[in-house]
DNA sequence: CTTTCGTTGTTCATTTCTCAACAAAAGCAG
DNA sequence: CTGCTTTTGTTGAGAAATGAACAACGAAAG
């Protein structure tokens, strides 16, 4: 297909996210959006129908190109993979500007929401095939687990990635492992 | 004018350096530099009628935007002016990957030709006005003088650029005001 | 030598992007 | 509120970029 649609697509989204680093969204301009991205203010209109439309757009893209950075090959397995893990957070490292935005900024929380979401639907196939402890419920376990996930990576881009992905798996296999006997 | 234009342009010649500073010219093909500029082939051939077109315009182009970026405002001054060379490191600063390819790439020897060329043309106007010690011919100042600052430029971007724009500016000026009394 | 194979340079119909102009809405100072 | 500026969303004509196809060429491999 026309390679301008998917440069001008990518140059909007990329400018807009900028931007978001710099400013609250309401205060962002479709202007502003088109001169950073060396577009015509008319280009962004016909990719996309206003602002809202962009950000919808844009959480949607780059949720689904950290999907596909780690989903390589393989389809879906019964296993939690560490490698797709290591996978998924290196792909964040490489790409930190942009998903330090779409993850902790407080005006858009529906990038977080969308990506807990799609780790709870991959997640819950996985807990369908664990041996639970008795009196655990698969739908409980499920939303724990993606939670923790979540709330890990979060708190690992927030504090600009102290661990590599390789340490950080190893973490979470390593607490996911243990016992937690607190009480 | 069509934005479009420019930025093709600019697409192509980025990633013409680009590939240049990984082999040699001769092995670069067009095909490499559209996949490359993420543009059609045929685009290229829209600005440029080959390779060594390419070549001629990216020195031509990259040359002037090194000069734009220093000779803003104040024309012709018949002063060697420090802040003018300031801005002219600081510039190659910003872009090294870019310049330093054009300098030290040794199968290209156009850019820095050009640049002594340029930097001459300019010092000329200065060393006319200058009080010269009897005996020194002022087309011989003119050629030491920028010979000089090339080669220390070339120098400091080699060296990755062990000081910052405003250290290498002083030390050119001691130089050249102390007497070199080597005889 | 002959046969691939990849690159080149060019063409053409089609699509996308551009600019400029527009009316309408929103934001803002007095 | 009222005028003033900025932003918005839309339009149309024209320019640039696109993919696909082509013949021609050189290099590499058989």
């Amino acid at each position: 297909m026309d390679r301008r649609i998917e440069r001008s697509r990518q140059m909007i989204m990329q400018a807009f996210i900028g931007l978001l680093e710099e400013q609250e969204f309401e205060k962002i301009t479709i202007q502003g959006i088109a001169d950073r991205a060396n577009v015509n203010r008319g280009t962004v209109y016909l990719h996309f129908t206003d602002k809202y439309d962009l950000l919808e757009q844009s959480v949607e893209t780059y949720l689904m190109m950290l999907v596909d950075s780690c989903l390589q090959e393989e389809g879906v397995s019964t296993e939690l993979s560490r490698e797709l893990l290591i996978r998924a957070l290196t792909y964040l490292k490489e790409h930190v500007s942009i998903y330090r935005v779409l993850m902790t900024n407080k005006g858009i929380p529906t990038f977080r929401h969308r990506m807990t979401q799609f780790i709870k639907e991959n997640i819950t196939v996985v807990v369908n095939y664990m041996d639970l402890e008795t009196g655990i419920q698969r739908d409980v376990m499920a939303q724990f687990l993606s939670i923790s996930v979540t709330g890990l990576i979060e708190w690992w881009i927030i504090e600009s990635m102290p661990y590599t992905p390789e340490e950080m798996v190893e973490q979470m296999t390593k607490i996911l492992e243990a016992r937690l006997q607190l009480w």
